[in-house]
DNA sequence: AAATTCTCCTGAAGGC
DNA sequence: TGCCTTCAGGAGAATT
């Protein structure tokens, strides 16, 4: 479930917590991730410098390197009270004198990685397209970019290359928006038609960062509290129930080997 | 059933 | 015809 906004309100909630902070010690109670986590007793003693995000993945800046963090496909990370007991699939832990940062991952599809290089140059972020709610994405660009593609739609806003952050929820919420068939061409769509997808994207990805971020499952902001934008999903997980624009019954079907949810008559 | 995305594989298509 | 590269799509990886 994590998308942008998760990772984004995940973000903002840890960063005031240990940013500036010294590292007491880390705990690795399951390595086995996606990638095995790297030892990393070198973080003891060491200060937090700054919680940046890019992509999917959350960036701890050290003054030696920085560690890499992505939340798969079910991970969260809480900030707790040093004494907290740790739960099952309490994976890895970062502890500072009085709180501690813990990454629960149930399905094991996240990852704690280190890098001593610029993290913009790891094989990982190298290759990843811009950020959806910065000015290099914007309707011009994604028409750019369709042009020359032959997949779906809802395939190229959610590659990673052409724009990064945008995962099966709200690729299917912007789609509804903007009236796009998840299924067509990205070559067969005007202009113009991508500029209204690309705001209603960033509008998306936007409103559901105000909500605290979609909580299906898994997802908890560091506190605790779930998101709220769940409440505010028009046509993802609602197959067979009436369109809230027009009252016609949500059809579904995979696209991409995604789930993938559209009004017949709202969207072309 | 499935929110993530890398890696590995196969096959098609384009350039020269 | 062949070689190389890029593109597209599928499977598998973990768990409740």
């Amino acid at each position: 479930m994590p998308e942008l906004p998760e990772v984004e309100i995940s973000r903002r909630g840890i960063a005031p917590h240990v940013t500036g902070r010294a590292v007491s010690r880390v705990i690795v109670r399951q390595a086995k991730l996606r990638w095995p986590i790297p030892p990393l007793e070198h973080l003891e003693g060491q200060v937090v410098r700054g919680v940046e995000r890019r992509a999917k993945y959350l960036l701890l800046q050290f003054d030696h390197g920085t560690l890499i963090l992505h939340l798969g496909m079910s991970g969260s990370l809480r900030v707790l009270p040093t004494a907290s007991p740790p739960q099952r699939h309490d994976h890895f832990e970062i502890q500072f004198d009085d709180l501690v940062l813990r990454l629960r991952d149930p399905r094991r599809f996240g990852a704690v990685l280190w890098s001593t290089d610029p993290p913009e140059t790891h094989p990982l972020l190298r290759d990843l397209g811009p950020e959806p709610l910065s000015e290099d994405f914007d309707g011009d660009y994604l028409y750019s970019q369709a042009r020359r593609r032959r997949v779906a739609i809802k395939s190229l806003i959610m590659d990673g290359r052409i724009v990064v952050g945008v995962g099966n929820i709200y690729a299917t919420e912007a789609l509804f928006l903007a009236g796009i068939h998840p299924a067509r061409s990205c070559a067969r769509i005007s202009r113009s038609r991508l500029v209204r997808l690309a705001e209603q994207i960033k509008a998306v990805l936007t409103a559901a960062i105000a909500q605290g971020g979609t909580t299906l499952r898994d997802f908890q902001r560091e506190d605790g509290r779930p998101g709220y934008f769940v409440q505010s999903l028009q046509i993802y997980g609602r197959a067979g129930q009436a369109c809230p624009r027009c009252g016609s019954s949500i059809k579904v079907r995979q696209i991409g080997q995604r789930t993938s949810a559209w009004c017949p008559r709202c969207q072309h």
